[in-house]
DNA sequence: TAGATTGTTAATCGATTAACAATC
DNA sequence: TAGATTGTTAATCGATTAACAATC
C-alpha cells in the first residue's frame, strides 16, 4: 500500500480474483505464475509483478497457494465487507441492478431504490422499496449509505450527483454517459453502456 | 488506417464525439485542441495525435471545426450505419437493453430477445418479441445479424457464445461476468459489472 | 541435492507529453 | 503581416517483458 499502486494493475486484480475463484472450484490447490499466465493470457512476468506490487504471496521453487492467494487479493478488493447502496433512477438498469442478487453475495446491499415517477414510489422491487427523489436527502441523513448509484436519465445525472455529494456520498457508481463532475474526495467508478457499444461499432467498421 | 490505432486511442474517441455534441448543442462551431483540452481533462497534445492517428481534421491558427470533426469521428466509429441485435437472454439486463431506446437512436436495433424461461417465449418486450433460446439457430440462419449480446447467467454463456459463433456471428457484447473464447475472427466487447464493482470497493478500502 | 519458480532488477516497448517549425 | 494553432518530431515517462540470482 506504500507505493502508489498503477490503475492498470487494479483492473486486472478482479480478473485474478475470478480465476483464483475457478481454480479452487476446480479443486486445484497451487498454481504457478506460468500456469495463470496460460489461462489468462497476461505474461507470467507481469502476474508476478503484479502480485509483488503488494507484497510477496508466493514461495520460490513451489508457485502460490490458491486459496491463500485469492484471500489476498479478496482482501485487497475490500471484499468481504458489506456495503450499502442506493439506487437512484428506478428505470430499466436500475431496476436490473436492485434485482441481481449477485452483488449482495458479495456484500452489496441496496436498501433503497429512488424514482421521481410517482407512480413508482412505494413500489418495491425484489423486495426493495421505491422512493420519491424528493426523499433523498432525509434518506441519506437517517441511513448509513456507502454507494450511490447514478441510473437515471442523463439530463439529471449532474443534479442528482451534486445532491447525493452535498449529503455526504464519497462514492458513486455511474451508469449516464455523461462525465459526471464531482469534488475532490467523491471516486466515481463509470460504466459506460454507449461508449461500449460503440467500439463495438468500431470494430465492425475497421475489422470487416 | 494504414498503421495500427492503439487501443488506448479508440478507446477515447466515443469520449471525443461526445464532447462535440455537446459544444455543437451549444452551437460552439469551431475548437482548439486547447479548449477540448481543459474541457475533456486530457492534454492539448493528446488531444492532436490522436486526431492525426486518422489524418489532419483542423487547420493551423483555426483549430477544428466542431461539425466537421464531429462528423468524422461519428464515421471513425461506423456510427450512421445501422445495426441489428439480438439480446440472449431476457433477465434484467436483457430486458434493459431490450427497452433502452437510446441505442436505436444511433442505429442499433434489437430485433429479437431469446430466454429458455418457456414462459417467456412469445411474451414481447418494448415491441420485441422473446423467442425460446432453442429456435436461435433457426433465427439466425433467417435473419442477417451483426451483434449478439450475451446476457445469460454465467454458467450458460460459454455454450451460448459457442452457438452463436457457430451460426456465423463475428461481434459480441458480452455482459457476463465471464471471459469467454470465441475463434480468431470473432470480437467481442465485455462490460464486466461485478470487476466494476470491485474496482469501487478497492477504492473504498484504499481511499478511506 | 537438483529442479522449479519466485521476487526483483534491468531492458524494452509503447504511450504520453513537450517542443517547434509549418502554415492558416 | 502577426497571432494562433495545427501537425509532427523528439524527449519523457510509465508499463510490460526479459533475465537471473535467491531460495524453497
Amino acid at each position: 500500500m506504500s507505493k502508489k499502486v498503477s490503475e492498470a494493475v487494479i483492473r486486472r486484480l478482479p480478473k485474478y480474483y475470478r480465476c483464483l475463484c475457478e481454480l479452487e472450484a476446480e479443486k486445484i490447490d497451487r498454481v504457478s505464475s506460468h500456469k495463470l499466465s496460460q489461462r489468462m493470457g497476461f505474461t507470467a512476468s507481469q502476474i508476478r509483478q503484479d502480485f509483488n506490487c503488494f507484497g510477496g504471496f508466493g514461495q520460490q521453487g513451489y508457485g502460490y497457494n490458491v486459496t491463500e492467494l485469492k484471500k489476498q487479493i479478496r482482501s485487497l478488493l475490500g471484499l468481504g465487507t458489506s456495503y450499502s447502496l442506493i439506487v437512484i433512477g428506478a428505470g430499466n438498469i436500475g431496476q436490473a441492478l436492485a434485482n441481481y442478487s449477485g452483488f449482495e453475495r458479495e456484500g452489496f446491499k441496496v436498501n433503497a431504490l429512488f424514482d421521481n415517477n410517482p407512480h413508482l414510489a412505494n413500489h418495491t422491487v425484489s423486495g426493495i422499496k421505491i422512493l420519491h427523489t424528493d426523499q433523498l436527502e432525509e434518506y441519506l441523513q437517517n441511513n448509513l449509505t456507502d454507494i450511490a448509484v447514478i441510473s437515471v436519465p442523463q439530463q439529471a445525472a449532474q443534479e442528482i450527483t451534486d445532491r447525493v455529494c452535498q449529503a455526504g456520498i464519497k462514492f458513486i457508481w455511474n451508469f449516464s454517459p455523461r462525465e459526471l463532475k464531482v469534488p475532490n474526495d467523491v471516486a466515481i467508478e463509470n460504466v459506460n453502456l454507449s461508449d461500449s457499444l460503440y467500439m463495438l461499432s468500431y470494430k465492425i467498421k475497421n475489422e470487416t
